[in-house]
RNA sequence: GGAGGGGUACCCGAGUGGCCAAAGGGGGCAGACUGUAAAUCUGCUGGCUCAGCCUUCGGAGGUUCGAAUCCUCCCCCCUCCA
């Protein structure tokens, strides 16, 4: 896939690009050597990204690095998406304050699955060469693994910031840690990589590479670092457990909604990261935020429509708004609602002689609530409505006679119907 | 190997025999306001056909009329010494 000569935009425009959005670049002068080579030679640049498949769903927050892979991939150099599935297996406890349980095969496998189709929406599958370090890195015999770690000295590794926090604060860190630097660099000579992307949390790896490669005597890869993305909080990274995340794959519908959730200074760096906007136009975002002569509302609904866009294409975005405008604009209920099928034998406090369910159950039934406690919660604050009309009777009873519109706070709505099995 | 400290609800954390379904904070949810923004105010935040009942304080037993609290054993985490 070497695809022999190419031709590549000048190097200023290169540099723009790759510039636009990126927390660092290190060493900047390596990047511009090697760009300059590129040019001359026709002889495009490897870039190369990792991702160790420890879980299915990726959120947007992993596609700002994709976009700039993207941007490499645009310029017509060489993007490689690494899988680290051999990483993976051994279960990487850095960072996290619990240790990652080891994943299996089959575990790594279905997610590297996942990762892929998710991973196409933004990078161009017909130029994007997908590896696993499992290729190599199963094969290292000890002797191999003992002297990649003579590369590197304990200072050395103590200079990577949460090592050195954990290690100063007396917090224990296993040896293995170590390891995993070393591997991302092996990983890094293996495919002669010429740029390294990464979050800034992967600086230090990233930098790691560097020597590992010199060790091997081969050229040290440019580290090129993205910011870490905010999640729809505004204060937290964007990540699964911080409930703060836009999945790669959520509907439409949701990722419209949870974009218009976002604080308002967001907006600019969530353009910048998530779009492909030119950067004189973000630019002019910031002024317009900054001189208040724009709703930021307004920003953010083309924002909205673009990260839509994206994932999901033009008429998904269409409705996707269309949606949203319909429930929190006019603040009518949504066309079509998830209809439930309640089979009265399975409620416990169906009663015969009324036929008639307690609300309260038939909410949890539905799914619409957590529990019944939580279904007699809602009902307490006023958040259920019945057919457009408010329920504040905790006790409440539905007739199972016929079907109900039924709405809980301001998003979950269901059309309930009964059914009798005997 | 030795000495000590600790494991409480989603998270942090108080509670050291009954007044404990367990203070307080964070987070979350709901209501008002609104641009599903921010800020603010209010309420809720184990389950159940709820004036009651059932299950929860690392696990298993035990003492007691009664245990998150006392005892025994076990598991896990942390600190210091070697």
């Amino acid at each position: 896939m070497t695809g022999g000569t190419a031709s590549f935009p000048p190097l200023n425009e290169q540099l723009d690009l790759i510039r636009r959005g990126t927390e660092q670049i290190l060493p900047e002068e390596d990047l511009e050597r090697k760009l300059a080579r590129a040019l001359e030679s026709g002889v495009p640049l490897i870039v190369k990204q990792g991702f160790d498949p420890t879980r299915p769903d990726l959120h947007i927050g992993h596609a700002v690095t994709l976009h700039k892979l993207r941007d490499f991939q645009d310029l017509g150099h060489r993007v490689v998406f690494l899988i680290g599935d051999f990483t993976a297996m051994i279960g990487d406890p850095s960072g996290r304050s619990e240790t990652r349980p080891p994943l299996t095969r089959e575990e790594v496998e279905a997610n590297a699955a996942t990762y892929r189709e998710q991973v196409f929406r933004i990078l161009d599958a017909g130029r994007t060469e997908v590896r696993r370090n499992s290729q190599w890195c199963s094969t290292l015999d000890f002797a191999a693994v003992i002297r990649l770690a003579g590369m590197v000295t304990v200072a050395r590794m103590l200079e990577r910031e949460d090592f050195a926090r954990r290690y100063g604060d007396g917090r224990p860190i296993a040896l293995h840690e170590f390891l995993y630097p070393l591997v991302q660099g092996y990983d890094s000579v293996m495919l002669g990589s010429d740029v390294e992307l990464g979050g800034t949390d992967q600086t230090f790896n990233l930098l790691m590479a560097r020597d590992v490669q010199r060790h091997f005597g081969l050229e040290p890869q440019v580290a090129v670092t993205m910011p870490l993305l905010e999640g729809t909080d505004g204060v937290q990274k964007m990540s699964k457990t911080a409930d703060n995340a836009i999945g790669i794959t959520e509907p439409p519908e949701e990722m419209y909604g949870k974009t218009l959730s976002i604080p308002d200074e967001l907006i600019p760096r969530w353009t910048e990261l998530l779009t492909r906007m030119p950067a004189a136009e973000i630019a002019d975002i910031r002024r317009q935020l900054s001189e208040r002569v724009v709703n930021p509302r307004d920003l953010k609904r083309r924002l909205a429509r673009d990260l839509v866009r994206q994932y999901h294409g033009d008429e998904a975005c269409g409705e996707a708004e269309a949606a949203f405008d319909r429930l929190f604009v006019r603040h009518e209920w949504p066309e079509e609602m998830p209809a439930r099928r309640l089979d009265v034998a399975s409620l416990s406090s169906y009663d015969d002689a009324t036929d008639t369910v307690l609300l309260a159950q038939a909410l949890h039934a539905a799914g619409l609530v957590e529990s019944y406690s939580d279904g007699l919660r809602m009902i307490q604050q006023g958040a259920v409505t019945l057919d457009g009309e408010r329920a504040t009777e905790e006790r409440a009873r539905l007739a199972c006679s016929r079907s109900w519109k039924v709405r809980v706070g301001k998003r979950r709505f269901a059309e309930i119907r009964f059914a009798r099995s005997g």
